[in-house]
DNA sequence: CTGAAAGCGCTTACAG
DNA sequence: CTGAAAGCGCTTACAG
């Protein structure tokens, strides 16, 4: 854990000739220390290139200055932007971070954050795939906690975003845009956010075009879904002319696809996806989107928790964060 | 750092009508203990929900089981794919990761680095702005490292892209294209990488095209520096009809802009970005890349840090990882 | 097999 | 202002 002579800082307060006690106080800016005194300790920690054991002084102190972060997964840029985020606000708050992840897999979530009891001050969960009350237990007997993106257990703050609202928006502007027969390219069952977006297009489509004007293909959030859906409505359903997709790598791979075919978007299909990643802008035709700002997701849930463990009583209220519809090429045909 | 109503071993103990030291070995599955003993502390654990104190144990066993990650950024699909590869690897072995970014500032590398100091096992450092002995100074003190993307400081294993390799296959391959005048856009001075991928580039026109058939840009990875390099070209340079970037970013946002005025890839400018990030493949046309398998990079790095730890003696070797050419639309003429 | 004690490296009331 | 001691929560030789 250590190099191999490592030096603590009783090393220091031999070679300053004080007791550990005034050495740390030194080491630690007391007011209670004469400047001679901390001169001395100081010198010394420097002749010996002391660094302090952290773990210890958290150990301690009672407090680690890290925050847990528990993310279903780490591909694709969506948990890139939100890392960062999260990341820019603690540094900004000279936090550190321990990174944890569960590949996807649900059950993984509970043992995740109980590995980060008394290595962290707070923790910023996002599990979209698993349940609100199940969540609230793990958390329950832990540390603070923000929630992001998941259903509220009312309990412990949250930041959602605002699916429900985002789909409708990318519905209501397909419609608009002249799409009479429209397909969604679903994210997984069960995932919350896939969830309440196939919910968001359901319910739009069934109170404007009509229910069987729409169809929804489960996907995955993957190229390969995307791909695939794309194949299925080429072979399938010649008469879809506007897609949904719930996340942007589906439909840029979907886009791609029926460009392969022949088939061209927006003319031919209207393209629309949600997430609003970098890459949207870079393709061809640049791809329109529910655009929604990750970075900030990161930051807002950060100091939030920051705030939570600053004063123990914050509210268990619920934000949003509100999806922008982004109109670029592959929608827009009027 | 805990809940309100922590509960620790002690009180396992108590409920359990054993010692401290006996809800120990009960709880780490030691043999030397009485399968009624082991019975009761696990039942005593369950039923006070008992969740072990990670930082204490570290503290007490000298393991943290933590590997702790320095990078210069965060920003784009770089630095995420690294995480990625190391996640993953860290994961299948146990190991969490405290993740520490200096936001590109090189000075601030050697406070990450002792802000890691009793918290880690091991330490994964990418710092590309960084001299080597400077490094490896920072690096002495600690616990094991190894070296990402960096010049190797002969203490450290190291593995490194061979941007060198890389920057003349790229460069060889516009001139067989049948590139005449091409342009570099360069990444900031001073960044390993970015001094690398010049070098390759004015060395390989130097002895093929000759010195002065090639220009040199200077931009800073980003997408800003893309554009404002195409417009310099666009404006400044028009005999220009090859571009080697030294990221993707800056080749798809040059692309885009040469696009807009009306300069068609590869007909009018063939161009080749650097890195192989997922985004490269689905720009209008492809980009042609030097692709490199950045999450195998993080991968290999945390197992070459697993064995040193594990076995001290490793030798301070630097592996290579070789940018592969991958040929695609935009540079494709011949 | 089990318990009392010492220890991991630091901090902080408690006395002086 | 300073030191000796206790403590953070756990683990592990050391005796029995």
């Amino acid at each position: 854990m250590t190099g191999a002579a490592t030096i603590t800082i009783r090393d220091v307060a031999r070679r300053a000739a004080v007791s550990v006690a005034s050495a740390s106080r030194a080491l630690n800016n007391h007011t209670s220390v004469t400047a001679a005194t901390r001169e001395r300790v100081l010198d010394a920690a420097r002749a010996l290139d002391y660094v302090p054991h952290l773990g210890a002084r958290s150990l301690s102190r009672g407090r680690s200055h890290t925050i847990g972060v528990v993310l279903p997964d780490l591909f694709g840029e969506f948990f890139s932007e939100i890392i960062r985020g999260i990341d820019y606000a603690a540094h900004r708050r000279g936090l550190q971070i321990l990174l944890s992840n569960m590949h996807g897999s649900a059950d993984q979530t509970e043992v995740a954050i109980r590995a980060m009891r008394g290595r962290v001050d707070g923790l910023l969960v996002m599990s979209p795939q698993i349940d609100a009350a199940i969540l609230g237990r793990s958390l329950s007997h832990g540390p603070p906690a923000v929630v992001m993106n998941a259903a509220a257990d009312g309990i412990h703050p949250t930041i959602a975003i605002d699916n429900l609202a985002g789909a409708r928006e990318a519905v209501a502007h397909l419609i608009e845009q002249g799409c009479r027969r429209i397909a969604h390219i679903g994210g997984p069952r069960g995932n919350a956010d896939a969830d309440a977006r196939r919910a968001g297009f359901e319910e739009t489509m069934a109170t404007s075009l009509g229910r069987e004007a729409g169809i929804v293909i489960d996907g995955d959030f993957s190229e390969e879904a995307g791909i695939a859906a794309a194949q299925r409505i080429l072979t399938e359903q010649p008469a879809i002319d506007g897609v949904f997709a719930a996340n942007d790598m589906m439909a840029v791979a979907c886009m791609a696809t029926f460009a392969e075919a022949g088939v061209r978007a927006p003319d031919q299909v209207a393209i629309i996806g949600f997430d609003g990643v970098p890459i949207a802008q870079y393709v061809t035709p640049a791809l329109s989107t529910m655009a929604l700002n990750l970075a900030e997701l990161g930051e807002r849930a950060l100091e939030r928790l920051v705030a939570l463990t600053e004063h123990e009583d914050a509210a268990p209220t619920t934000e949003m964060l509100t999806p922008q519809l982004v109109v670029r090429a592959s929608s827009r045909r009027v």
